[in-house]
DNA sequence: CTCCCGATAT
DNA sequence: ATATCAGGAG
């Protein structure tokens, strides 16, 4: 069974078990951006604790701008890495606000140049606030599960992200990396995986 | 490569 | 106590 056939085979499989979307909550481009932002080493859930007081506060680029970076830092604080967030999520705001019209861009050249932001992040909004499949947002989760299954030998993101281009058809990207995602969090974790539980049993080459 | 960093599971 | 969590920058 070649990587086409067992990518085919992951989709088919995955999607009767789960959704299609993030399970993080945001409701523009904006949102999505200081969601996936927060989410690093974070888990989505507590993310979600902590967006709704933010959204509150800064509803858009232009009031965050002007926010108090202590502010920002204490209401992201549980989110871990908060320094960091904080100052560019408001650096980030401030850019927008500069030049893009207080927009999220919607090219991975300009998104990826903003602060905080790389392929991940910028696949992220592009794939699920544009509906611009332009890469494969490989994340922990997908890093860790492409490995296993065998669909890549490659540990790197950027390569992950390559090898999992050429095998999934592009219409799918964005799908690759919700199913992926979700299937690693309940079955497929990085400490315990619960093989005998997985919906990829037969087809995965168990490289633990 | 290291650093950033709090919350949670094991 | 330690590993890990929807990473990114220096």
């Amino acid at each position: 069974m070649d990587k086409q056939q067992i990518a085919r085979k992951v989709l088919e499989r995955l999607k009767k078990r789960y959704q299609l979307k993030t399970a993080l909550t945001w409701k523009n481009a904006w949102e999505l951006l200081v969601a996936t932002v927060l989410a690093a080493q974070c888990t989505d859930e507590r993310v979600n604790k902590v967006t709704p007081v933010f959204f509150e506060k800064w509803p858009d680029p232009s009031k965050l701008a002007n926010a108090e970076i202590e502010e920002v830092e204490k209401v992201i604080r549980s989110t871990g890495f908060f320094r960091n967030k904080a100052r560019n999520l408001v650096n980030t705001a401030k850019i927008l606000i500069e030049k893009y019209n207080g927009q999220v861009p919607k090219t991975m050249e300009e998104l990826v140049s903003l602060p905080g932001v790389a392929r991940k992040t910028a696949n992220i909004v592009l794939g699920n606030a544009f509906g611009i499949q332009e890469g494969i947002a490989v994340d922990t989760h997908v890093k860790r599960l492409a490995f296993r299954i065998g669909l890549t030998k490659n540990t790197t993101p950027n390569k992950v992200e390559q090898d999992l281009m050429k095998i999934f058809p592009k219409k799918e990207w964005s799908n690759v990396n919700h199913l992926l995602v979700y299937l690693g969090r309940e079955v497929c974790k990085a400490r315990k995986p619960n093989c005998e539980k997985c919906p990829l049993n037969d087809i995965c080459e168990k490289n633990i």
